[in-house]
RNA sequence: GGGGAGAUACCAAAGCGGCCAACUGGGGCAGACUGUAAAUCUGCUGUCUCUGACUUCGUAGGUUCGAAUCCUGCUCUCCCCA
């Protein structure tokens, strides 16, 4: 199966320049790009897609180039963006590319001996570049009418468009021109919003270069429920782990829905298509065991963390949805605890103030701030939503003390099923 | 500038002297069922020293035994005429 053919079954083609197959299946190893600017401290799962496509660029013996977007991100893509966006500070670009950098390097295949990935930082296009050259030398090839009719310019025509925004597409364009001249790159690879950017890199480098270079893009990927892809009612999901912890991104995955459980095996993950069509086959037949979640979940999480990362996570997962008793939240030492409570809100407070046994409502308002106010302590206390320790309180006169520590240090608060709160007696 | 309508809890929207902490819908939270899903059903959704008390219906006063409800000033919003 080739690359194309790849994305199609996957579901991550959306549009070709023609002539881009016949440009692949010659047999000779085609360079391509995808760029990344650094808008966040992390890449978001949303960027995700564009590294697996690169990945899958890469096994089908193509050469990637992952352009890490040092220029562009100063300037800002008004693809999508219906206002100007406050421009970031240079620090914060800095930390940015640093750490976008070493997602990227994570992923790819730096040290294959044919085809290995490239990295390229599109500041280094510019930092030696004087204003008046790109006006005379990339400016003048493309016209301001053929830059407005672009979706992205044309729909900010109304609320206003800066020149800086206005330019971006010129600098994506130009990094084209670069890679083309420099790495001999022909193919530049995006989101279907990006389609209008890699048609200017096109039409810059036919006009300057006269080279045929090519373009794919993948459709942005949806939820069949119509809800943003890739965030949660805590924001988005990016593959940080300081930002989004191994729990936290184990558990997005895990809560997909069945329609998009299909959809997002074979987006985000590199099994092939019989393993593939037999799990959701397997699914189907029972989707209560939700075979697919799993192992969409298990899959994605050891790619972008860890074995051991997706260890901690069923375990977390086990105890805070399973059957976790008491006991065996006393048998976990206090590393492992933490670990599992990774993501969880943490109240601290001082060991004297439990020295002697509070009331559980005094102890989840005053004195550790869980609840806002006691009688949502109370309301949630007649729901039977209210647990400690994994333990069910029923009445709202029970009390608590340094006994029911668990590892004389902290205390597990649950509010129904999906809120965890611990608190750090200290 | 003249005339009219309105301002109620997260949002929408009833209430028009005591039965109002305030109908109803949405949203949110929880419970049941389930698959840590969807759908459905149920409860909750001002605070507290919680079978009761206290503070809330734009704002400041007033009438009344008693006001979200009546009166007056103020602020703001909308509509019509100029």
């Amino acid at each position: 199966m080739n690359f194309i053919e790849e994305l199609k079954w996957r579901g991550l083609f959306h549009q070709e320049i023609p002539g881009t197959e016949d440009l692949l299946n010659k047999g000779e190893v085609v360079k391509g790009y995808i760029g990344f600017d650094p808008t966040a401290p992390s890449l978001g799962i949303g960027n995700m897609v564009q590294i697996i496509i690169l990945k899958h660029f890469q096994r089908a013996g193509h050469q990637p180039i992952a352009v890490l977007g040092g220029a562009t991100g100063m300037v800002g893509d008004p693809s999508g963006k219906s206002d100007e966006r406050n421009l970031q500070s240079l620090d914060q670009l800095e930390i940015n590319k640093k750490n976008v950098e070493a997602q990227l390097r994570h992923f790819l295949d730096f040290g294959a001996e044919k085809n290995p990935a490239i990295l390229v930082d599109n500041y280094d296009f510019y930092k030696d570049m004087n204003v008046l050259t790109f006006l005379r030398d990339v400016g003048k090839h493309l016209t301001v009418n053929y830059m407005m009719a672009k979706d992205s310019v044309k729909s900010r025509m109304e609320t206003g468009i800066s020149y800086t925004e206005f330019s971006y597409q010129l600098l994506q364009a130009y990094d084209f021109v670069q890679l083309y001249k420099q790495h001999n790159c022909m193919l530049q690879m995006g989101g279907s919003d990006q389609w209008g950017n890699l048609i200017s890199g096109v039409e810059l480098i036919r006009r300057m270069e006269g080279g045929e270079v090519y373009a794919v893009t993948s459709p942005l990927v949806t939820k069949t429920d119509g809800t943003k892809f890739g965030k949660t009612e805590k924001g988005n999901v990016f593959l940080s782990a300081d930002m989004t912890s191994p729990y936290s991104f184990y558990q997005f995955w895990l809560n997909v829905s069945d329609e998009d459980a299909e959809k997002f095996i074979k987006i985000f993950t590199f099994l092939d298509r019989p393993t593939i069509e037999a799990l959701i086959e397997e699914h189907r037949q029972d989707p209560g065991r939700r075979v697919l979640q799993k192992r969409l979940a298990e899959e994605v999480t050891v790619m972008v963390h860890s074995q051991e990362d997706l260890e901690t996570a069923i375990k977390a997962s086990s105890i805070l949805f399973g059957k976790g008793t008491k006991e065996t939240l006393q048998s976990l030492p206090l590393r492992d605890l933490l670990s599992v409570f990774e993501g969880v809100p943490q109240f601290n407070i001082d060991k004297a103030q439990l020295t002697d046994s509070i009331s559980v409502i005094d102890f989840l308002t005053d004195v550790t701030g869980v609840f806002a106010s006691k009688s949502d302590v109370r309301r949630a206390i007649k729901g039977n939503a209210l647990s400690i320790n994994s333990e069910k309180i029923t009445n709202d006169t029970e009390t608590i003390s340094a006994a029911d520590l668990i590892n004389d240090s902290l205390v597990w608060v649950q509010n129904g099923k999906k809120n965890n709160y611990l608190v750090l007696v200290g």
